[in-house]
RNA sequence: UCCCCGAUAGCUCAACCGGUAGAGCGGGCGGCUGUUAACCGCCAGGUCGUAGGUUCGAAUCCUACUCGGGGAGCCA
């Protein structure tokens, strides 16, 4: 826990944070970011109880104010009697404003403690629910809005922040116009049986599912635009990369060919990456997100066609990949079994009895563990059929793209799939009509795609044809034709799922973590 | 929509081959000058998801249902 140990600064863009807080609002409260800028001096603080300990003439309360966290050491005779009383019985998410002496602190979480002279209780709390112990997911889940409080969630919504910022600055400072596209959609942009439909006054209308085809009649007024907002999809998906509602982020750019996409999504996604390294080192050690493999996050990344990724995917690699990976998930799990023997032997015979407790922490652990890697063990041989079996034509699946991102330290381009399996706006590729012009880029070690993007047919012609084929209704298209008859340029762009980023950069495995309120299919708690 | 797994105290989990339930955390009270998910002692807290069935006896076995988790398809 050492999220508060350093102020995160960002000096690149010429601003500084903490920012100068007298500019917006005058407030007497120091926060506990700022404490190492009041070593020796008397602050008072304002937050909640995070947690307590009382050891008889001393206590420790944990304070956490929305800017980190502080330890707060209250002695006896050191503060008044009654307010030592008050305090010492305060239950967890207690609201208090606390004064005294900060004081550097290496023992101390951020390194910081604050010597209290004296304390003010705002709201005295009993029978939080959440407890420092571990939690279902269900349970956490009906309690979102308390556990929004909690260190993990706090530490991820800090990145997705800084996530949301970095996207905004990189398209700001690079001559994109932001364009804000409808959230009310007429006809479908993709496939209408996902869309969420909406009475508008007697008619129907969808919830957006993607603003890419309004962006591409932006992008012929100002060049280079982007959008970013909520997205819907309908999909009756109950995985761990899906929600029903989810944040996307998309740019999109007139004269821009395939490799220009590719280069201008890797500069991106690196800059991305480069802010949360610089903003939010804290949180990631917090949170136990691989700081190196992010490190190593710079461009070039690899890229494969469709094609290339097929044959790896049927070829001698991936057996060999595969069976070295159930090898070491065999391997794992025999650790974990002999573990288990040994606290069963152990807590069988006669052992004190904070021995037994300590064993039995830790055989749930281990069992838990042992059920993930065991549910790896059965999936592993499913995936490597899947693999092997492989027919070209199809779309890459779930574990095709978790087995390609697996092999790579850094995220992957795959390019040009085959246009059967693709929207009817891709390019067809001209030197070999059976794909589009189109990539996915997957995130590194297992975690999948985070990019869907494409050149976009300029051909009115050609465009036409894809949309009769499709079944499509032409006159649904008219005025996304009409960008094909006035001007038409190569143009082309792509979406960015932004829990998924941020999944992948906090080691998040569920990216209902990874959005303060998720909606998910058949469940939406508050 | 399909496949697998689960449901026991407020929470996280135990209870072996069927003999009507235990521990930690949280809560209450007390102890301890420095704790890091502190520790120690005492106390309170349970129709074992629901409905049937098998059995002398069911948390445990069977069936159905409800709710939840994971995965597949599809996708950001």
């Amino acid at each position: 826990m050492c999220f508060a140990s350093g102020v995160p600064r960002c000096i690149f863009y010429g601003l500084i944070w903490p920012f100068k807080k007298e500019l917006i609002m005058s407030d007497n409260r120091t926060l506990i970011i700022q404490l190492k800028d009041f070593a020796g001096q008397q602050v008072t603080l304002s937050g909640w109880v995070y947690q307590a300990r009382s050891s008889g003439k001393v206590q420790f309360i944990i304070l956490r104010d929305g800017s980190g966290l502080c330890q707060c050491v209250v002695e006896k005779g050191k503060i008044p009697d009654d307010v030592f009383d008050k305090l010492e019985h305060l239950g967890q998410e207690s609201s208090l404003t606390i004064t005294g002496l900060v004081r550097a602190e290496p023992r101390s979480v951020g390194g910081f403690e604050l010597a209290a002279t004296n304390a003010q209780v705002i709201h005295a709390t009993t029978d939080y629910p959440i407890t420092p112990k571990e939690h279902g997911v269900d349970f956490l889940l009906k309690h979102r809005h308390l556990h929004l409080r909690s260190q993990r969630q706090w530490c991820i919504g800090k990145i997705r922040h800084t996530v949301i910022d970095a996207i905004r600055r990189f398209f700001n400072d690079n001559g994109f116009t932001l364009v804000d596209t409808p959230i009310l959609m007429s006809a479908a942009g993709e496939e209408e049986q996902s869309l969420f439909e909406v009475d508008y006054f007697g008619s129907t209308l969808f919830l957006t599912q993607t603003g890419q085809l309004h962006l591409e009649c932006a992008a012929a007024a100002f060049g280079k635009v982007y959008c970013f907002g909520p997205t819907f999809r309908a999909e009756k998906s109950k995985t761990r990369r899906h929600l029903t509602e989810f944040w996307m982020v998309e740019p999109e750019v007139a004269f821009i060919d395939l490799p220009g996409l590719l280069e201008l999504a890797e500069n991106f996604v690196s800059n991305i990456v480069s802010r949360v390294l610089q903003d939010n080192k804290p949180q990631l050690e917090t949170l136990g997100a691989d700081i190196a493999g992010l490190e190593n996050i710079k461009p070039p990344f690899y890229r494969l066609t469709y094609t290339q990724a097929v044959e790896i995917l049927r070829g001698e690699k991936t057996v060999k990949f595969m069976a070295e990976q159930l090898t070491q998930l065999s391997r794992q799990k025999e650790t974990i079994e002999k573990r288990i023997t040994e606290l069963d032997t152990e807590q069988a015979g006669q052992i004190k009895q904070w021995k037994r407790d300590k064993n039995a922490a830790e055989l749930i652990a281990l069992r838990s563990d042992l059920d993930e890697i065991n549910i790896k063990i059965e999936n592993n041989p499913k995936h490597a059929k899947l693999a092997a079996e492989f027919q070209w034509g199809k779309d890459l699946g779930g574990s095709d793209e978790t087995i390609i991102s697996t092999m790579h330290d850094k995220p992957v381009f795959v390019t040009h799939y085959p246009r059967e399996a693709k929207a009817f706006y891709m390019k067809t590729d001209r030197d070999n009509v059976k794909v589009v012009q189109n990539f996915d880029m997957l995130a590194p070690k297992g975690f999948g795609e985070i990019i869907g993007g494409s050149v976009r047919e300029d051909d009115h012609d050609m465009l036409l044809k894809r949309i009769d084929e499709m079944g499509l209704k032409r006159e649904n298209y008219d005025w996304y034709l009409d960008l094909r008859k006035y001007g038409s340029v190569p143009h082309g762009g792509f979406g960015l799922g932004v829990e998924r980023t941020v999944a992948w950069l906090t080691g998040e495995s569920h990216i209902r973590q990874c959005i303060p309120f998720p909606r998910m299919m058949d469940k939406v708690y508050i």
